[in-house]
RNA sequence: GGCCUGUUGGUCAAGCGGCUAAGACACCGCCCUUUCACGGCGGUAACAGGGGUUCGAUUCCCCUACAGGUCACCA
């Protein structure tokens, strides 16, 4: 068979040489050790959860290595395409933190452009690369046209692979279709111009040369050394849409941008041997692979899922409307990532996530459960360290978008919000209330009138709620400080018959009404409509005398 | 079913031939405390099972079990 021939009869409009592509595409420049990573997302949807922590990865080791960090679009299956997937994968990636130094990026219109000198970085743009290499393999005799259709293909298998397939025929059915894809390696030059002629389509696909007997040995830097069989599967290479496979995309693309790590789900695992042989094929040197842990969840069988789609904690967009801030959602990546994180910022606590000493030696090897429980106490963290007006700015930002009334309410003065959320903030052991920009409205929303729903569950030992409000409201003054404040709530309760010092009571309670304790909660029922708030006097405080007065007054109502 | 990978408390996990088997989250108790949220102290709870190798295995090897992944002109 003269395969020069045939590669000239399959690609008669490929006039460039590989030589002619690599010279567009130089190898780098980077200081010594500097990681090139990607992501590499399909424009299917949102981002996922599981997207973003191979991502967050990648970026990691690019730029704690001065090295390049960059997007490519794996759009190669039209079928599956969203429109608007990519513009959506860009914005919420960089809300995360996910910033790249090259490739598809957003212009100025929100259309995707490329940036860097590695491009197109859109695969539906690289056509002619691909064709390129192809022509190159098929006229090296390790690439073949092959003419049968989907539709022959899904009748040669019987079963579609999505059905399931009983346990026993899996085997009978391997090896006949095995058999007959190696007919397909069986063919003329004459049948091959005659199907052109009649303007067949045609995928190509690779002639395997490995033995599934033999096993390989790599070194995967998260896996470790890993044996695998050799590849003896004619896979696709090109589709018959002229567009390739993953497989062939990432070959070429990875060699041509110089990716130097590649990571990638552990799904891919299975299909390593196929890369490697390509690789080998086209001459290309192997990138390091990463081959990282999936997040699980627990499905109903109490068995570990691998989180899809579907899932709770999936979407990132979800995480958003949840009012998740990303930072915390990027320092509980980090916690899964690597577990000595916590310890590192229990160390450094003013310093963001990306001062971290990220190691691909302490990742994990199995997959691991999503777990919100974590999440909230990381995010609870987060977010009190944050600044009173930082707070405030984003639960506002949060709310204007998902709550609009309490967001109307937030804006329309600041400094009283700034105010409320300045109580106990800052200093060694500030609160740690809000896990997410949800929990505000049910935290504060007292202060709001048109919020305040007050459920008057005074304590059931007080009978003289009344007095205990009216008393309070003779002798309240907002100048008080804390201790003044404290002081005339113990002069009242006194005064009532409830004990002033808490040991004493405890001491002997059948000799008193009650204690401080339950002047506290009558006045804190009263005012805030809750048995569970932040400080009493300073909430008095922001409330103003006014609207406190106001409140004792309509607490009377009695239980 | 073949192939690949994994298996330390409820969860995330240290461990890398000799430890009373860390720590964090969650849970429980106590302390602090006018409630809550913090904070402090303490507690319950784990090496999947069976064989080897070894003076000695959570650590190394084999088998079994279980779990996950994969077997497309999807990525």
């Amino acid at each position: 068979m003269d395969y020069q021939l045939l590669a000239e009869l399959l690609f008669p409009q490929i006039t460039d040489t590989p030589a002619d592509v690599e010279a567009r595409y130089p190898a780098r420049q980077l200081p010594e050790g500097a990681k090139v990573t990607r992501f590499a997302p399909s424009p299917t949807g949102f981002v996922h959860f599981g997207g973003l922590f191979p991502s967050t990865v990648g970026e990691r080791l690019a730029h704690q290595s001065s090295g390049v960090f960059y997007l490519r679009i794996e759009d190669t299956d039209a079928k599956r395409e969203v429109e608007g997937a990519a513009e959506g994968l860009i914005k919420t990636l960089a809300k995360y933190g996910i910033s790249f130094d090259e490739g598809a990026v957003l212009d100025a219109e929100g259309n995707i452009a490329d940036r860097g000198d590695y491009g197109p970085y859109k695969q539906s743009k690289r056509g002619p690369i691909y064709r390129t290499y192809a022509k190159k393999l098929v006229a090296e005799g390790k690439a073949y046209p092959c003419f049968t259709t989907e539709e022959e293909l899904d009748e040669l298998q019987a079963v579609n692979k999505k059905e399931e397939i009983k346990n026993t025929d899996w085997q009978a059915q391997a090896e006949s279709r095995r058999a007959e894809m190696l007919e397909r390696r069986n063919f003329t030059l004459e049948e091959v111009k005659d199907h052109l002629a009649k303007g067949h389509p045609f995928v190509v696909r690779l002639l395997a040369n490995g033995d599934p007997d033999k096993k390989v040995r790599i070194t995967d830097l998260v896996k470790g050394n890993l044996e695998i069989p050799e590849n003896d599967e004619d896979f696709v290479l090109l589709k018959s849409d002229g567009i390739p496979t993953y497989h062939f995309a990432h070959a070429v693309d990875d060699h041509l941008m110089g990716t130097t790590h590649v990571i990638r789900g552990e799904e891919w695992l299975p299909s390593l041997p196929k890369h490697i042989q390509l690789f080998g094929y086209l001459g290309f040197k192997l990138p390091k692979y990463m081959h990282i842990a999936q997040i699980m969840k627990l499905d109903e069988d109490g068995n570990k899922k691998k989180l899809s789609k579907r899932d709770m904690g999936a979407n990132m967009d979800d995480y958003t409307s949840m009012g998740y801030c990303p930072e915390a959602v990027c320092e509980y990546i980090m916690t899964l990532l690597n577990s000595n994180y916590e310890e590192w910022h229990a160390q450094n606590p003013d310093k963001p996530y990306t001062d971290f000493p990220f190691s691909i030696k302490k990742m994990s090897v199995s997959g691991c459960l999503f777990d919100f429980g974590k999440l909230n106490d990381v995010s609870k963290n987060v977010i009190s360290r944050m600044s009173a007006s930082e707070v405030t700015q984003k639960v506002t930002d949060w709310a204007l978008e998902f709550d609009p009334e309490f967001g109307k309410l937030l804006a329309s003065d600041a400094a009283y919000a700034e105010s409320i959320f300045a109580i106990g903030r800052g200093g060694k052991k500030p609160r740690k209330d809000l896990a997410t920009w949800a929990d505000a409205k049910p935290y504060m929303g007292f202060f709001y009138d048109g919020l305040f729903a007050p459920e008057y569950c005074y304590p059931e030992n007080v009978s003289d709620v009344e007095a205990i409000l009216d008393g309070f409201a003779k002798v309240y003054s907002a100048d008080d400080d804390s201790t003044a404040w404290f002081e005339k709530v113990k002069e009242l309760g006194l005064s009532l018959g409830y004990c002033a010092d808490m040991k004493a009571y405890k001491n002997d309670p059948s000799a008193w009404k009650g204690s401080v304790a339950d002047v506290s909660m009558v006045l804190r029922v009263a005012v805030t409509g809750k048995q569970n708030a932040p400080d009493l006097c300073e909430v008095m405080k922001i409330l103003g005398t006014e609207r406190v007065l106001e409140r004792l007054e309509k607490g009377k109502v009695r239980k």
